[in-house]
RNA sequence: GGCCCCAUCGUCUAGAGGCCUAGGACACGGGCCUUUCAAGCCUGUAACCGGGGUUCGAAUCCCCGUGGGGUCACCA
């Protein structure tokens, strides 16, 4: 059998955390079994500015490596790839639809059928439509339109019997078909709507696994209807389980990021990213920029692997210790069978462990090329940055070890070591410098490393614990102080490491210097 | 409300009747290391929603509750 798999999103101007699973999973399967990966444009609704809402979406996919085998701006067989080039397919449809009885014209107003639903609810009844304004002669049809009414194409569905849908993720599912409404198709004014769109598109693309959200679970059976009233093949189904709010099993939205932070892990991860795009020139508004939208791990420095891996656990699953896959592995052991059916909610904290994971393993040339960029819009090196500042960043990045979990967190460490002043923390000022005693100890201390022969860490290390030593106190007292005096502030890479990067006459000038702020 | 789905540590999950005094990971607590912050190492807390069945035996199968979620548009 040959795969073919589809994601289809809608323009919406940005690419959200379960679309990208949604994707991802459809990438997968159809690598895995040597299939085609297809995206799809859903842009029946609306679309405008369909370009630059689409931009962020596959600028995302791509850089997340997801690419797809036919779609928009590459090609390919079943073009073209967005929906509302299709029109006239859907719309052929729709007559077939009602050539063949399985739709009807119906001109009945929206407030018409309002009141028919509020009739049924108040008697306790499920709603049915009563078809009285169904059109099933073109006698009917002139005659509602005589009264001024508008035709759409609703679907004419069973209403005895049951459909049973063998889904991959949920097994059988039943659905009664009298419980099912006669939804519109197609609008008066001739354009048809998504669930139509949808199947005709699926079917002349020859989608052989329709692999998407469980949202759209209950919305199979009316897709079904069409796909069998038109002669399809049903594809199989597998309905991934939905992608949930941290700490809950709420469908997350884009829309309730103000609720999300008040989850510590979510906040925290938000606001490292933010502190980072600002850094950069971003400004960010919370409103695009967060932990939900890709776009965000990008601009910060994430590794798009590190995301990949991540959300191809939420809901899935190899064994009960594998975590890490490489994208040859990934693929290899993905399967359908083994996603799970219950809600997962979105760990912001798992996928920064994940990161984490995949940071601590890079090459420091990698890591490199990774970070200058950063560095660059933050306007601390030069573009291309001189061969001095690459030296000077390498060393940064080679002492700070792991304290770099994305590429972003470069500005932190390394924007001392380039600029000559660095501004001063005033808490770490307070805590470190200003004790009575400090000034002439930083002064005995610069006198004591002046002398070290090479300032490099070895060195330096053996110098700064003689000279501790001599002075009677304990290394501690020293060295802090002291990495206030170089930094401005109390965190960082090692301190000799901190000597040896900065060279002794910046790092003598900046002991000289911090003496004036120290007690 | 109707229909559908779901239910193991706070979170992601392993578990397809005995291997389970329920395993792993993240997070969290403690300890070691240590010049800070990370990392690393050791270690701890923590779960089968409830009730009935079936069975020699149930986290695993069935039923009923309860709880959570999705969906019911001339949105996608």
């Amino acid at each position: 059998m040959t795969v073919r798999t589809r994601f289809a999103p809608s323009p919406t101007g940005y690419l959200h955390i379960g679309g990208v699973r949604t994707a991802l999973f459809n990438w997968l399967f159809a690598r895995k079994h040597g299939g085609t990966f297809i995206l799809r444009i859903d842009d029946t609704d609306a679309g405008r500015n369909v370009e630059e809402a689409l931009a962020p979406i596959l600028s995302g996919l791509r850089w997340l490596g997801i690419d797809w085998d036919e779609g928009p701006e590459v090609g390919g067989p079943c073009a073209p790839y967005f929906q509302s080039e299709r029109a006239a397919g859907h719309r052929a449809a729709a007559e077939r639809l009602l050539a063949g009885g399985h739709a009807y014209r119906d001109y009945a107003r929206p407030e018409e059928l309002d009141e028919e639903r509020k009739a049924a609810q108040a008697a306790g009844r499920p709603f049915l439509y009563s078809r009285r304004f169904a059109a099933f002669t073109p006698d009917d049809a002139a005659r509602f339109e005589a009264e001024g009414r508008q035709g759409v194409v609703r679907l004419k569905m069973p209403r005895e019997g049951t459909l049973v849908i063998d889904d991959a993720v949920r097994g059988r599912v039943e659905f009664a078909w009298d419980r099912e409404q006669d939804h519109v198709v197609q609008r008066a004014d001739g354009s048809c709507l998504y669930h139509l769109a949808s199947v005709v598109d699926d079917h002349d693309f020859r989608i052989s696994h329709v692999i998407r959200a469980e949202e759209h679970l209950s919305n199979t059976p009316r897709q079904a209807f069409i796909a069998m009233a038109l002669g399809y093949p049903l594809p199989a189904y597998a309905h991934l389980p939905l992608v949930a709010e941290p700490g809950s099993r709420t469908k997350l939205s884009k829309r309730k990021l103000a609720q999300y932070l008040k989850n510590p892990d979510f906040r925290q991860v938000a606001e490292h990213g933010t502190r980072i795009a600002e850094r950069i020139g971003l400004a960010p508004e919370a409103d695009t920029f967060n932990p939900v939208i890709v776009d965000f791990y990008r601009e910060v420095g994430y590794l798009p692997w590190a995301i990949d891996n991540a959300m191809a656990l939420l809901g899935w699953s190899y064994d009960d210790k594998t975590e890490f896959f490489s994208r040859d592995e990934l693929v290899a052991a993905f399967t359908l069978e083994r996603i799970n059916s219950s809600p997962a909610s979105f760990d912001p904290k798992k996928l920064w462990s994940v990161q984490d994971h995949y940071m601590h393993a890079l090459p420091v040339d990698d890591k490199l090329a990774l970070m200058l960029p950063f560095l660059v819009k933050a306007g601390l090196v030069d573009a291309p940055a001189t061969p001095g500042q690459t030296a000077i960043v390498r060393r940064v990045i080679e002492a700070s070890g792991d304290r770099l979990k994305v590429a972003g967190d470069i500005l932190a460490y390394a924007d001392f070591f380039l600029v000559e002043e660095p501004p001063m923390d005033p808490k770490a000022v307070e805590q470190k410098l200003a004790k009575p005693g400090v000034a002439g100890l930083l002064g005995r201390y610069a006198d004591a490393i002046r002398g070290v022969a090479s300032f490099e860490p070895g060195p330096l290390e053996e110098a700064t614990k003689a000279f501790a030593a001599a002075e009677g106190i304990k290394l501690g007292d020293l060295v802090h102080p002291v990495r206030v005096a170089l930094s401005g502030r109390t965190v960082g890479p090692g301190l000799y490491d901190c000597l040896a990067i900065l060279g002794a006459p910046r790092a003598l000038e900046r002991l000289e210097r911090a003496r004036a702020q120290a007690g």
